[in-house]
Parts: structure tokens; sequence; C-alpha cells
DNA sequence: ACTTTACATAGCTTAACGGTAATATAACCC
DNA sequence: GGGTTATATTACCGTTAAGCTATGTAAAGT
């Protein structure tokens, strides 16, 4: 899965969280989502062509507009991803617990 | 959630995304862990770092290794994150479903 | 036709990242 | 003690990323 790299890095960034949390309410033009982020038009731009590379928004064209929505794929893939690895923590979990348990008396080290 | 920024960018490594599968079968000595790939001792240190910045992994000590081990709460915090975006979404489905229904029948557009 | 609006693209700078080799440290083995 | 093993730290380098300003382009408004 090499759009995973791509889905974790875009998503790495908080301005391009907001703008997706933001998209997920409905549709939102370049502008309006510039507006509220104090920065330049083309860094939201950029921002935003980031997130259409990793597959998690697409923008059509609406005259000199271009609207963009949150497409649900690359949620869908962060989800498999972490299904995944939960499910591999999981089928091993007891055996690590008993691991640790058995470590324990050596310094005294706790964490979680 | 600041610490977003960490975890998502740490998952934006391939090579970060394989330790944490490997680790999520048991605990893994940094040694063990470099085999596999090729890469440089240092280069697995540098990345198991980030991964225990990024509250994704954890590590003991054991006399002059220093095992380490999935953590679950980092995970938990993307989840959380998902949902949030999630539940955004889905109320919002059927409006913007409406919308995008309204606008494809616009092709006949000239561009370029 | 001209101006404005809504974006995209290009070029630049700075900072962060991923890798390396070399060195340091600390525990283990003989 | 001395050498080996396991890992961290440092210094460096090339690449990528995020921001900016300036400019280009296409549609809309007048």
């Amino acid at each position: 899965m090499k759009n995973l790299d791509a889905v974790f890095s875009a998503l790495s960034d908080p301005t391009r969280r907001a703008i997706l949390a933001r998209l997920a309410q409905g549709e939102v033009t370049v502008m309006e989502l510039a507006e509220p982020f104090d920065m330049s038009q083309p860094a939201i731009s950029k921002h935003l062509r980031v997130l259409e590379c990793a597959g998690l928004i697409a923008r059509r064209v609406e005259g000199a507009r271009r609207p963009c929505r949150l497409l649900s794929e690359g949620v869908g893939a962060i989800d498999q991803w972490l299904a995944s690895l939960r499910t591999a923590l999981a089928s091993n979990y007891d055996r690590l617990d008993a691991v640790l348990a058995d470590m324990k008396p050596q310094k005294s080290r706790r964490r979680r």
C-alpha cells in the first residue's frame, strides 16, 4: 500500500486536518477554505493538492471556482491499516502481557 | 490534540509502519528490528525515537538491550480523530449527496 | 473590452527529514 | 581488564516540504 505514505503524510499537517474537518461539513471553495487560516491562498492550494494526491479530497469545476469535497475512500484506507494492526496486537496481547509481567521485577519499570 | 501531528507524521514512513507491524507481534530488540531492513542501525534507532516521541511505542531497559513494544494509546488517538471526522461526514452525507447529484449534468464546460 | 475574482503555477528560501559514517556508552563475556 | 555486543548520539549531506511573493489564466461582472 504505497498510498498510505501519502495519506498519513497529508494528515500530519494540522492545517490539512482542519481543512478536512471543514470539508466534512460539506463542499467548500478554495477562498472559503483559505479565509480562516492566516495563510496565503497559494499555500492553501498547495495543501489541497496534497490532500487530492492522497485521495482524501476531490474537486470539481464550477465556473471559476473549484469546490472541494471529502472522499471517504482515503479514510477507509486508514481504517483498514488500523484494523490489521489492531488484530495483530490483539492476537498477541496475552503473550505480550505475560512477558511484561515476567519482566516486571527487574527494576520497577512501570509503564501503562 | 497537538500530538496528532507527531502520530501521523510517524506513520507516514513505510519503514516505521513495518516496525509497528512487527511490534504488534510482540516485543523486539533494536537489532532484531534492524535486520530485515537494509538500513544502518542508527537509522532504525532514529525511527524508533520518532515512534516513541509520537507515543506509539515504548522501550524498557534489559541489560544492554532496549526491547520495544507497541502502545495502543497512539492508535487510539487516530481512532478518535477518524471517528470525529466520520460522524461529521455522516451527518452531512445526505445534503452532500444531493448537491453532487444536482451538479452531475454539468458537463458541457470548456476549460484551458 | 476591461476589470475583478478565483484559482493555479513558478521560483525562491528555510527548515525538517532520512540516510550515512564515526564515535560514545554501557552491559556482557572471557 | 579487555574485547565484543547492543544501542544511542553526533556531525554531515542530499532531498523534500512548507511558506512566501509574483505572475498566469480562465470565468464573471460591468
